[in-house]
DNA sequence: AAAGTATTGTTCAATAGTTAAACTATTTTT
DNA sequence: AAAAATAGTTTAACTATTGAACAATACTTT
């Protein structure tokens, strides 16, 4: 690749990420609920996924300080969505988990997104989102090992 | 595609976004000058495209409202990286420019930006990455019809 | 031309997310 | 038992964001 190329990837590729993050964020957001944020939104789907988990687990995963995990729970907390539950065995630590209310909240949340996600999805055939998906993990791994 | 894969593929998607966009926004900021932070790097990224440009184009091209702009502007302005102009013809509307030193700042960040990508282009052959380009650009573009 | 309407950008108050440092409580290592 | 490490919280400071109200200027309509 000549520096020309690669100097026009740079821009292409920052202007997309750009693009496809916020234009998603907002599509989203329009899915949810109003009483909770995209970001509140993900981190439940991450407990959501896990059952359980740990602050120290979802700083790792959302790759931030442990003290933002604990502003955006006090949040969902608040909210009766989240629940904390103090570990038996290590009693440092605190186990996250999704209320009754939370679980309802977040399910009703998911049936819309699905709704979206399927009517972008006839856009695409099936091997062009193989493909996408691949090289997308394939890349999510490479800047995360960096 | 069975519900089910759709689901698994809504859960991949927002997982590979999010940490595509947050991993690339630490490696990015790395790069930056201390002196600025990601969203004001990629403004001042927008306008030296442009050369030169306004508020309202700025939101919407960032998709958000113009009050969130001008906070970035501001403090863009205050380190003299960024000039306001009034228009000549139309005194409403105020030109955004890089000043020399937002130039020069600008520069630098680039050139350690194109070493990393650089890099990271090195683990994909250039087939891989037209075909990931071309959809997601693709993306984009559905994205922001909806 | 005057009156009403639209557009451009700013200000302001409120909220969310973030970092970094200091701290508490607990567990592990020496 | 003392020291070091770990889990989570608190706090202060900052950035980004929205939404509403506003001032200045331009455009439309009568």
């Amino acid at each position: 690749m000549t520096e020309k190329e690669i100097q026009k990837l740079i821009e292409s590729y920052l202007r997309l990420t750009h693009e496809v993050w916020k234009r998603g964020e907002i599509l989203i957001r329009r899915e949810l609920d109003e009483q909770i944020t995209n970001d509140q939104h993900y981190l439940m789907r991450y407990i959501h996924r896990r059952g359980k988990c740990t602050t120290t687990e979802l700083a790792h995963a959302f790759a931030v300080q442990k003290s933002a995990i604990t502003a955006i729970v006090n949040r969902l907390v608040e909210k009766n969505l989240l629940e904390r539950i103090r570990g038996e065995k290590d009693r440092r630590v605190i186990y996250l988990t999704l209320t009754d209310e939370g679980k309802v909240l977040f399910n009703k949340a998911e049936a819309n997104i699905y709704q979206l996600v399927e009517s972008i999805l006839t856009r695409f055939d099936r091997q062009e989102i193989e493909q996408f998906m691949n090289t997308f993990e394939k890349l999510a791994k490479i800047l995360k090992e960096m």
